[in-house]
DNA sequence: GCCTTAAGTCAACAGGCATTGACATGAGGC
DNA sequence: GCCTCATGTCAATGCCTGTTGACTTAAGGC
């Protein structure tokens, strides 16, 4: 599925370099961000990503070594490592689920890139990527964060809630509102409250 | 990515017809749906299914006329099973939560259709359809099922963590074993009969 | 037992994909 | 001004895909 995208390469402003492999390899990678978002891994072609890069396909391999590195570092760049630091452990419950609820005051950016990792998630030649780097960004800090003798076992569970708040802010478009807005916090906190609880 | 898996051709018990159309349609709908769910409308390889089912990729054009065909009968009868109905709400959390552990007694059957789901809706051809998977599959019947006051932000708290589950599911892959599995299902418990409770 | 026809098999086609190595070209050091 | 090497371009390769038409084979009525 193509849907391809001219995009004048991005340069670095004001010096006007014909010839500028860093920002090549950055509008590669930003090219690449765009497209693994919108379309996943697999209905993603390299050739495309080039394109809307304005730079050559066999650039990819020389930057990058190939399309699964490219993912990989793309992933790398869409997955926020200070997601969670981010949050106060002693507000958490609320907090997020207030976020997830939505509203005036959204994170977009982390929106967007949790699109990305959601696409990731739901291809199959991905997946084991986005296992390892759910496995090194995400459940690593929450084990440390919780500390318990049981963080292991915990923590994907605190992660398994998060992902489907997440998935589902995704799904559901728009914010909620009224009454529903505020039973779906309260019930929220009170779920992610007796999930950091002892 | 092809993950192949020889399965033999699933015929009518007791009557032994080396040539029967009727079988033959079914096994391929039935490897269809397998392979669809886990991995994915772009990823599945007609030849893949023909071959599960013991059968040549000429009869898929046959028999459905084509790959898009055949994905859209394969999607009409996972729609028919009704994921929730299967649930007691009195054992949903524990039964959920072990369910979403992995392990030898996995109902593998019972998470199919949800996967399939997931998995055809987050493909950029077939994104509309997430949304109203997810009202007609999660958020109606969790609603139903409360029948509260506050039923639809509950109802929607649920629907979350529950995907949240499936997806991480999705996307570890392997059963959890040990210590970590009893943590995970003790909180992902708790987790939802807090969710579940007064 | 033949014969028609449904059921199954086979090979080839055309298109798209990632990958790759050989080639061209511009920029900056000297 | 030249020379070198990083940077960019191009075309070809091999693989896999869905699709398709012509072929072979078995089943069941007669």
């Amino acid at each position: 599925m193509p849907v391809a995208e001219v995009r004048t390469p991005q340069r670095a402003p004001g010096a006007i370099r014909r010839r500028d492999a860093e920002a090549t390899r950055a509008a590669i990678l930003d090219a690449a961000r765009d497209q693994f978002g919108r379309l996943g891994y697999d209905c993603t072609a390299l050739r495309d990503v080039a394109a809307a890069a304005g730079a050559d396909v066999a650039l990819i391999k020389r930057y990058f070594g190939g399309k699964e590195a490219l993912f990989t570092e793309a992933l790398k760049v869409s997955f926020r490592s200070d997601f969670l630091s981010d949050w106060d452990l002693r507000s958490f419950a609320r907090d997020f689920a207030t976020a997830m609820a939505g509203g005036p005051h959204e994170d977009a950016e982390r929106t967007h890139s949790f699109q990305f990792l959601l696409r990731a998630a739901t291809s199959p030649s991905t997946a084991p990527l986005l296992n390892a780097a759910i496995q090194e960004r995400f459940l690593e800090p929450i084990r440390h964060w919780l500390g318990d003798a049981d963080a292991p076992g915990r923590a994907r569970a605190l992660a398994a809630a998060a992902i489907g708040f997440l998935v589902e802010r995704l799904i559901r478009g728009e914010a909620l509102v009224g009454a529903e807005r505020d039973a779906f916090i309260e019930h929220a906190t009170a779920m992610f409250e007796r999930l950091l609880g002892p």
